[in-house]
Parts: C-alpha cells; sequence; structure tokens
RNA sequence: GGCGCAGUAGCCAAGUGGUAAGGCAAUGGUCUGCAACACCAGUAUCCACCGGUUCAAAUCCGGUCUGCGCCUCCA
C-alpha cells in the first residue's frame, strides 16, 4: 500500500510502526458553528482510509479531536450570552449528528481540548526547561521557532522567506517575541473568556500545542499517519512537528497526509462570498450518501468543485449502484432456482478480478475514483449476466459483492426494506389490478398520486417495485 | 515577492513512457401500454499551447498561456 507523504512529497509504502497497527491522528473541526461541506471532505477521506486500512487486516486506532476552546467559540457565546462551552457542546452533538448521516464512523477516541490542559501545561513546561520556549512578560509563552532546525520541512519553506513574508504582518504584541517566526503556546485570558491556571498566567493554550498533546496522549510520541486538510500544512502541522519533536525528542509522524480543497462554483467557499453550505443544508436536498459517494468520485488530493449540477450527477451515478443491488436483491429472493449452475460460478470466478482491481485503485494512495469505477463495472457485470433465469445464490453473491465494496468506501447502497402505509399498498393492489384490466389511465393516476407522496413505481420485468424519492 | 498545484470528450474524472478506464448528460436501438430500470451501439486520431528528448509521450525536459492554493484564523 502506498501512501503520498507530504513530507517527502512522494508516495512511499506504508510500513507501520508496529505490526498489523496503525496509529492516525487527524485533526478536527474548531466547534463554533454547524459543519460545513469543506469540513466534511476530511472526515469522509480519512474515514475511507481507516476503513480501507481495517480492511487490509490493520487494527486503527484512530483518534480525532475537537477544538472546543477558541476565539471563534467564544464570540459566538458572548453573542449569545452563554458559556463557551455551551456552544462547543451544542456543535459536537450537531457534527456527531452529521457525521452519523455521511456514515463517518466515530474515531476510536474523539479528544477535547479543554480535557487536556494538564498535558499541555506540561509539554510546554518541558519546552521552556529545554530552551525550546520562553515565556513574555505578559505571560505569553512563546515557541522558539529557530531553535528548531528543521523548521520548515513539511511545508518546504524556509526560514528567511518566511521572515521576509512576515516582516510586513506585524501585529500587537508582536514586539515581545524574539522573532518573528516565533508562535504562541500559551497566552493569557481576556475580559470574559474562559482560562485556566498556570504557572504563567490565567490564559489558555494555543491552538497547535492541542494537538501535540493530544495526540501523543492517545497515540504515544510517534505516529503512523497525522492528516488534514492542506491549509493546515503551515502553520498547524510545521508547528505541531516542532512541539512534539521538541519535547519528546523523536520523530513525530511517519505519514503526513493532505486533503486538497473542496471549491464551490470554482471559488472558495466562504460565508461573505456567498456560496457557505453545511452539511445540513445538503441533506436537506439529497441524501448524504450522495455527497460522500460526490466527495469520494475524485482523488483526495486533487480540489474538488462543488456545484448543485455536480450534485445530481453524483446522485444519478449513486444510484446506478442502488438500483443494482437492489435488481440483485429482488432476484436472490424471488426467483426459482436456488443454486448457482457451471456457468455461474464460472461468471463468479471472473467477478473476483474487479475485487483485485478495487484494491489495487485503494493501494494506490487511495484512488476511490479508480475503485468506484471498478464498482460500476461489477454492477454492470451483474446486470449484464443476471436476470429471472439466474440462480439465487448467484444474484446473491453478486449482490454482497457490490455491498462489500461500496461499505469500505463508507457507501451504504443497500436500502432497508421499508414500510409501507397500509393506503399505499392497497393504492399500488389496485393499480396493478387497473393495468391487469388495461385501464392505463387509472394505473397513470395512481402513480401520479403515489408520486406526489414522493413514492415511485417501476414496473419490471420482476414485478412492480417502488421506492421513496 | 517566496513556495506549490492544476489544465484529459458537453460535464465530472482515472491514467505519469507503449498507443486514452469509469460515471453523468445527450443520440440511435432493444425491452415496456406509457414511464422508469436495464441492456446493446456509436461517441476524444487525441490529452491548454510551442519546442525538445526517445524506436515510442497525455505521461520526461524547457518555455508560454490560463486557473487555483499556501505564505494570516481556515478542512
Amino acid at each position: 500500500m502506498k501512501i503520498y507523504n507530504t513530507l517527502s512529497k512522494r508516495k512511499e509504502e506504508f510500513v507501520p510502526i508496529e505490526e498489523g497497527k496503525v496509529r492516525m491522528y487527524v485533526c478536527g473541526p474548531t466547534v463554533y458553528n454547524l459543519i460545513h461541506i469543506g469540513n466534511a471532505r476530511p472526515m469522509i477521506v480519512f474515514d475511507t482510509v481507516r476503513r480501507y486500512m481495517e480492511h487490509k487486516g490493520y487494527q486503527v486506532n484512530y483518534v480525532s479531536n475537537f477544538t472546543d476552546v477558541d476565539d471563534k467559540i467564544i464570540k459566538k457565546a458572548a453573542e449569545e450570552g452563554v458559556d463557551a462551552s455551551v456552544i462547543s457542546a451544542r456543535y459536537i452533538e450537531e457534527c456527531k449528528k452529521d457525521m452519523a448521516a455521511l456514515n463517518v464512523r466515530p474515531a476510536t477516541t474523539h479528544p477535547l481540548a479543554t480535557n487536556e490542559i494538564d498535558g499541555m501545561l506540561e509539554m510546554i513546561g518541558t519546552l521552556i526547561q529545554k530552551e525550546y520556549a520562553y515565556p513574555a512578560e505578559d505571560g505569553t509563552v512563546y515557541f522558539r521557532t529557530r531553535r528548531f532546525p528543521e523548521y520548515g520541512k513539511l511545508s518546504h519553506k524556509n526560514l528567511d522567506d518566511l521572515q521576509g513574508g512576515s516582516r510586513s504582518l506585524l501585529v500587537s504584541g508582536e514586539e515581545q517575541k524574539e522573532d518573528s517566526l516565533d508562535f504562541v503556546l500559551w497566552k493569557p485570558k481576556k475580559e470574559g473568556e474562559p482560562y485556566w491556571e498556570s504557572p504563567w498566567c490565567k490564559g489558555r493554550p494555543g491552538w497547535h500545542i492541542e494537538c501535540s498533546v493530544m495526540s501523543r496522549k492517545y497515540l504515544g510520541e510517534q505516529i503512523d499517519i497525522h492528516a488534514g486538510g492542506e491549509d493546515l500544512v503551515f502553520p498547524h502541522h510545521e508547528n505541531e512537528i516542532a512541539q512534539s519533536e521538541a519535547a519528546n525528542g523523536k520523530n513525530f509522524a511517519n505519514y503526513w497526509m493532505h486533503n486538497a480543497f473542496l471549491n464551490i462554483d470554482n471559488r472558495k467557499m466562504s460565508k461573505s462570498a456567498g456560496n457557505f453550505f453545511t452539511v445540513r443544508d445538503i441533506s436537506e436536498k439529497y441524501d448524504l450518501q450522495v455527497l460522500r459517494f460526490f466527495m469520494l468520485s475524485a482523488h483526495y488530493r486533487s480540489p474538488l468543485n462543488f456545484s448543485a449540477d455536480l450534485m445530481e450527477a453524483a446522485k444519478n451515478g449513486y444510484e446506478r449502484i442502488v438500483t443494482g443491488v437492489s435488481n440483485l436483491d429482488y432476484l436472490a429472493q424471488n426467483v426459482g432456482r436456488s443454486e448457482a449452475d457451471e456457468q455461474e460460478k464460472a461468471l463468479l470466478v471472473q467477478a473476483e478480478a474487479f475485487i483485485t482491481r478495487f484494491d489495487e485503485a485503494m493501494d494506490d494512495d487511495f484512488n476511490t475514483a479508480d475503485a468506484i469505477s471498478v464498482i460500476f463495472e461489477l454492477v454492470k457485470f451483474a446486470n449484464t449476466n443476471t436476470g429471472e433465469n439466474s440462480s439465487r445464490e448467484f444474484a446473491g453473491k453478486l449482490a454482497e459483492e457490490i455491498v462489500r465494496l461500496s461499505d469500505i468506501c463508507g457507501l451504504l447502497v443497500r436500502k432497508q426494506a421499508q414500510i409501507l402505509d397500509e393506503e399505499i399498498e392497497n393504492l399500488i393492489e389496485e393499480r396493478k389490478q387497473a393495468r391487469k384490466a388495461k385501464d392505463f389511465a387509472r394505473a397513470d393516476a395512481i402513480r401520479s398520486e403515489l408520486l406526489e407522496k414522493g413514492i415511485v413505481l417501476e414496473d419490471t420485468r420482476e414485478g412492480v417495485k417502488w421506492k421513496r424519492i
């Protein structure tokens, strides 16, 4: 299995620190609002990475934090006149709902920054002791960036370029830094803000130190994979490396994975531009499996454009798989012959090639676009080779195969049997009689009536089928 | 200004040296009372442009154009 590593800028064979196990940390959202569809991309992508790793037999320890103390949370709390913890608790709950709807599995551990303050104080203390950090007069603690010679190794920047770029960006408070590249580990509280006691001042942690501490606590000093959006490469992940490696004296993460951004109508999503969508917004119009399918239909390192038309196309594509499985399930339950014959057995052997190709695609830096195209080919293979003369075993096995591959991508393609209201069932039965009597006007009227209730009827060779839209 | 990414059919998107996967849309056909589903057929002489390397390039090298990202909170 090959993974593109931002550190080396190339694909590398994945070798875990501990055989059979993966330790993986994914930077999670700051919970000050409902998550937006841009937040959803890393969640979906790295959930898929995790699922594939597990499919390959790895035991994955997957940690993803919630940043629950931050300027934006404090601002929102002030607006609503409530405590910051009320805001963060609310949006953590909402985020978990969205994740469930996206079929993103909960992490092994979802640590909260505010529960890990002791660890942060400890790490900051160590950094000061090792002279990698220093407190300023007002109690702010800064990381001494130039003391960490490898600073810039992830983002491939050199310190002097950064120095030049930031010189014009000096803001108030900067003058107490030894160097403009130094970044904050601990900052003093302002009036009305949540705070914790520390040896330096009453205050709260800087953003970067959280992840270094939580990663170490739940996964150990050295981990296999650290992941997040590409915007986190600099400065967040660069700073994490500096903190963790300076404090622990060890290499931090072996593989750094970054997903590219999601754009809306070819522009960066932003509230001010008015092209901002939360996951909840999308869920009002689409099954969120469609959003997941959409995100996985491009490679995670390519920028992905989002638009209404593209979502429609994704919906149609996703439904092709769902319909395929549904047709196979129908055959598997209703067809006469139970055992596969010789010809079908030969076809099942042939179908194994799709599984191999699926794994090859995923082994190549999680090429989900290619992997999904293999699922489509398998669907077509199944559609072409099954019919009312198929055996239950044959249809059933093909259905299982499609469901299994989709499941590795976290895509739910088998719709649960839904219970129909008695009234609807009666209408379907009445329409059946009407069609038998060639009263097509009445049959079409019933179909229209059901359509208004969100029920679509299809008269297939195998009989009348219906689905909710 | 520094660093970096991308440009493949109407749209989306794989493919990084051996002669263009897959999906959506559209077209013709089969099936169907009709519709939907499904199947079959054709659909990029060509991969932004120019030049080079090679027996061979969408794939490597150089240049041009265009779009985008990071360098500042941000997935």
